[in-house]
DNA sequence: GAGGTTTTCGCCTTTTGGTCGAAAACGTGG
DNA sequence: CCACGTTTTCGACCAAAAGGCGAAAACCTC
């Protein structure tokens, strides 16, 4: 049949299934959680997944992401989409071959999108079996967003819109899985000018303390703290 | 025919033609230089193109990036290879789609391997006309480097085995466009423990000049600065 | 108003990066 | 063999950035 012929006409050509992936990343409690879809079918039934899909014909590879994403979260709620890597291991499935295309996507800790019944929060320091290499996927998804938290104003994708120094040293320190101190926080952010301040303050909590005062973030979209290592240019610079 | 259907086929089912590119670099006099070749057919021809090809059924991307680079080069002299990102507009290119993975590649300033008749260096600040989208990559795979230089050891990968101070600072201004000074260069890596001195020191010049010492990488793999920026963990870090 | 709680802010220390100039170690040419 | 130019090295000093601590401020409840 032709379609014997096809399938291996398709693999003598190299033409490839391309998916895309994301891992979805959003602060809950001192602890990040990814968001995950149980499998309800071959291969890998029951097993939980990155939301994700064919890239289609007339899209690139981020617009087909959104796309996908569309179907698992309120993409309204999603603050920032940036890619990771490609996943290309012959083996990191059964056959056929497929290759993906890894996202990034952060969730604000105050949004609580609705999601469909197969769809879920987990953890990321206790994940359920996860399909394919989604688990390994995941884990370059956080790394990436720990890295960044420190030289880039991506805080701004974890945070509500406005928020009080206290909870965004929280959210920090849950992500980074380290203590983080409030002062240090407040005037390194401070500093870069990625922070502003309000003027507004904060309701004390029920066991009373000083109301805190109320920030945001200066941009929305992310910005590299430019001279953010090492090696300088000196002053005024001259781009090649 | 089946081969009309075929066609269609494989774009109903989204199956995509997959390719590698890379950029590879190496630091020449002043600045760095991009391996290119001339293509010598349509589409593009007599532009000139990132090495790279299509994706195999048995390979990821990064053994495949490696097999194509090693038709333009003699792989022995690439000392690092990384993922930049993917291409994937659907108007980078004429028609079939294609879908491409950038890579890095970076070349010591001291090889000069050889090359075929259709390929060569070309300063990064005056590129001859490129096909498709690769200018355009081409200053991706010049950002990445100029960012690691500053919170990595990537240096190995642009030096020789053995050099001097002034020598990595000329590499090092050359890639970031900028002055560098040696005091500091040589000070800043070697507190981060990746530059040891070999204990050798080189001939002076033609016109005298103390003998320079002589140093090397202590690692020929890639190795991020650990705690290289703000925000860093307390002093035991437990990682989650 | 006393006592508990939470946030804020000033002050200090440590680390890191940038700059400068003197000294060291070589050549050459009188 | 000594003065001079050259290149590298190194110490000294400075500025910026980040980390830490504790007192003070501003709220609560009893």
């Amino acid at each position: 049949m032709c379609t014997e012929r096809y399938r291996g006409g398709v693999e003598a050509e190299g033409l490839i299934a391309h998916d895309v992936l994301a891992v979805v990343l959003r602060i809950t409690g001192t602890v990040p959680s990814v968001l995950l879809w149980r499998r309800a079918r071959e291969p890998h039934e029951g097993r939980w997944a990155l939301p994700g899909g064919r890239l289609g014909a007339t899209e690139d590879v981020e617009a087909s992401v959104r796309r996908h994403l569309a179907e698992k979260v309120d993409l309204a709620e999603v603050a920032h989409v940036e890619q990771l890597s490609v996943f290309s291991d012959p083996h990191r499935g059964p056959a056929p071959r497929r290759v993906a295309t890894a996202f990034l996507g952060l969730v604000p800790s105050d949004a609580d999108p609705a999601i469909p019944d197969d769809t879920a929060w987990h953890r990321v320091d206790a994940l359920p079996p996860t399909a394919f290499d989604h688990g390994e996927i995941t884990r370059v998804g956080l790394d990436r967003l720990r890295a960044k938290l420190s030289y880039t104003n991506i805080g701004f994708a974890l945070a509500p819109d406005v928020f009080s120094i206290s909870e965004l040293r929280r959210l920090y320190a849950a992500a980074l899985g380290h203590h983080v101190s409030a002062t240090n926080l407040q005037r390194v952010l401070t500093r870069r000018g990625v922070l502003v301040p309000t003027g507004t303050t904060a309701a004390p909590g029920p066991a009373g303390g000083r109301p805190a005062a109320l920030f945001r973030f200066s941009e929305h979209t992310l910005r590299v703290t430019d001279p953010f290592a090492a090696l300088r240019p000196p002053s005024g610079a001259g781009a090649v």
